[in-house]
DNA sequence: TCTCGCTATTGGAACGATCCAAAGCGGCAC
DNA sequence: GTGCCGCTTTGGATCGTTCCAATAGCGAGA
């Protein structure tokens, strides 16, 4: 089956205008739905619009009117269900607003994130919104993105904070906070035992929800041992080989506070190895709420976090931001949610 | 924190030229790379480009030159992996070929479908890949792109296909081989009982599986009750409101081939609730091979479609086509691959 | 000295839209 | 007849880049 041949040059107002005997401005005018062209002559030129197909060329008008209607979103990992949602809210909100989305991964690779950054760029986004790679530092993004062009740095911090820094928007979770609630939460059901699974150090969410677990084992006048905070690939894989860890020291904890739900649900493949039951014999929370968490066996307690709340929030910030381009830059904190499900059970001796 | 001032216009090619004394021609060789300009002169405006900071603007040059750096990716759901996996493996060619990918989402409606298609196109992309919401036509589709720009239709076909249909390129999956395939597997472990479950009839996705396993049973000589049939949406919640289903007839059946993934640890959770227990007193397949199938209780017999590997095909299809727009429309089908796990037991009287 | 050929550079017209100042026009008051 | 007003319409410059034909410089050969 043969492709159709391109069938000549595009159609542009000079063709409308040729077409029904008007001149290109009138024709821009009526496009842009103008008061000041006449009722007939609308319609005369509607009408030609319809009849050779005319498409709208915004890069042109773009150019002329110094504008964009284009934001650039730059994620470390598309493939990741939190992200993929993310990302749908973020495309959602800007699709609304008439905006059109600048896809854009990273592969947690710094060095791809500049590419990105740079192509991104090139075409002229009005915003970008940053979920940055792991290791990416402020630096680097400062050199690439410059100050023209305002940032929304979602999710994670970066690395060598500047001076520079402050005065780019952000829009993080509330880690800190997650992390106390499931841990207040396991407190109250009666443990006294409990460890912090999973995750890196250098990451700065995982040490935000390190803080809050400490900080709710603290205030609950509760001792946390060193051997019960166990660092691991925040993976199903990497959690389950480190479950037999968490049995390895003097004191054996009876809950354990994971970084996040896959590492909850890997452990909890890991508790089964070792003839232990998750919900019962042993109890655990994740963060993140990811679909899989509510059809665990047994369903995860967990904190959500709203991942397509978050894209449409952080759309609504950029939007924001580009109409007042001098207001104060904002460091927005979104609320997790607890979700008590059956994985954090009351200590077997209980 | 205030923000700051955008500090005056953006640098421009007159800039560079007026700071080097250059014309702007020659600044812009020199940003082209071409062999014409002197070594020396090459440096100075190097060195200016540097100086000031210049940003290409993509969009002017892709106007003066009539062509495009953007190709446009809409998908019916970004929220769901297989998908969100697919774009990544979209935007990864796509960018490393210096394409940038424009991101929609039309959430199955054909409505917003249209729209998302109609603001893409103002922005001029190169081509435009896209997995059609469910209830999408031919002959709308056709009215939106128009014939100037190349689609590739993913995944699914449309509805009330035209002659013009035809030279639109197609990447679709092996559905009906690979139900076959899952069918096949069930019967050489010894089934002759077996149902198919989930999905609707009106989706072609379903139909080409639905054949592929009454391919299978016919040609292995088994009969296919039609009650071993049940139609229900392919998610969890609505497969294990249907389990009950497959025993409500004369003869049950010992085995299910699921529309896909979902419907298969959703049915999982159905057959636990009546005291059945998958992967050993009932066999069951899956199809997409999404992440939770391997970590399922018990893992997911399924077949995979490397939604990644996807990804990378379409876009390269796409990118042939640009560099050939003359040449005849390919249809390709996708590979699937039976992936074995402890789902697909023998029937337990065996 | 003049012409030729080669290397580098350049001015000006595009691309497809928008903006702006100006003009055409019919009617109405003077 | 002239001037003025509101309602429409318009030509031309412009956005930041690329293309093209033209030109400048310069050493070599006749």
């Amino acid at each position: 089956m043969p492709h159709p041949t391109p069938a000549g040059r595009k159609v542009t107002l000079n063709d409308i205008a040729a077409g029904c005997g008007m001149s290109r401005a009138t024709v821009s005018l009526v496009l842009r739905g103008s008061p000041l062209v006449n009722k007939l002559t609308r319609a005369r030129v509607e009408e030609e619009l319809r009849r050779q197909g005319y498409v709208y060329n915004r890069a042109a008008a773009n150019l002329r009117r110094r504008t964009s209607t284009s934001i650039a979103l730059v994620l470390n990992d598309l493939a990741n269900p939190f992200f993929a949602e993310f990302a749908a809210g973020v495309d959602e909100t800007l699709a609304a607003a008439g905006f059109v989305t600048l896809l854009g991964c990273t592969g947690e690779s710094p060095a791809r994130e500049q590419a990105v950054l740079g192509s991104l760029l090139e075409h002229g986004p009005a915003g970008i919104i940053l979920s940055p790679a792991e290791q990416s530092k402020a630096h680097d993004v400062l050199a690439a993105v410059g100050r023209r062009v305002p940032l929304l740095l979602f999710n994670r911090e970066l690395g060598g904070a500047l001076p520079e820094y402050a005065h780019w928007d952000q829009l993080m979770l509330d880690n800190q906070h997650g992390a106390r609630l499931a841990t207040e939460h396991l407190i109250a059901r009666g443990h006294r035992h409990i460890a912090f699974l999973g995750g890196h150090h250098d990451s700065s969410s995982c040490r935000q929800r390190h803080a809050g677990y400490v900080e709710a084992m603290h205030t609950a006048g509760l001792r946390t041992e060193p051997y019960w905070r166990i660092e691991c690939a925040p993976t199903r894989l990497d959690a389950a080989h480190h479950a037999p860890a968490l049995f390895a020291g003097a004191l054996a904890p009876t809950a354990a506070v994971c970084y996040n739900d896959a590492v909850a649900l890997g452990l909890m493949l890991g508790l089964n190895q070792r003839g232990l039951r998750p919900g019962l014999d042993f109890a655990l929370t994740g963060f993140d709420d990811i679909a899989e968490a509510a059809l665990g066996m047994p369903p995860l307690t967990t904190l959500s976090v709203a991942p397509r709340e978050r894209g449409k929030q952080a759309a609504q910030l950029v939007l924001q931001r580009l109409q007042q381009p001098q207001a104060a830059s904002q460091q927005t904190v979104a609320p997790v949610q607890l979700i008590v499900r059956e994985s954090s059970c009351p200590p077997p001796t209980a």
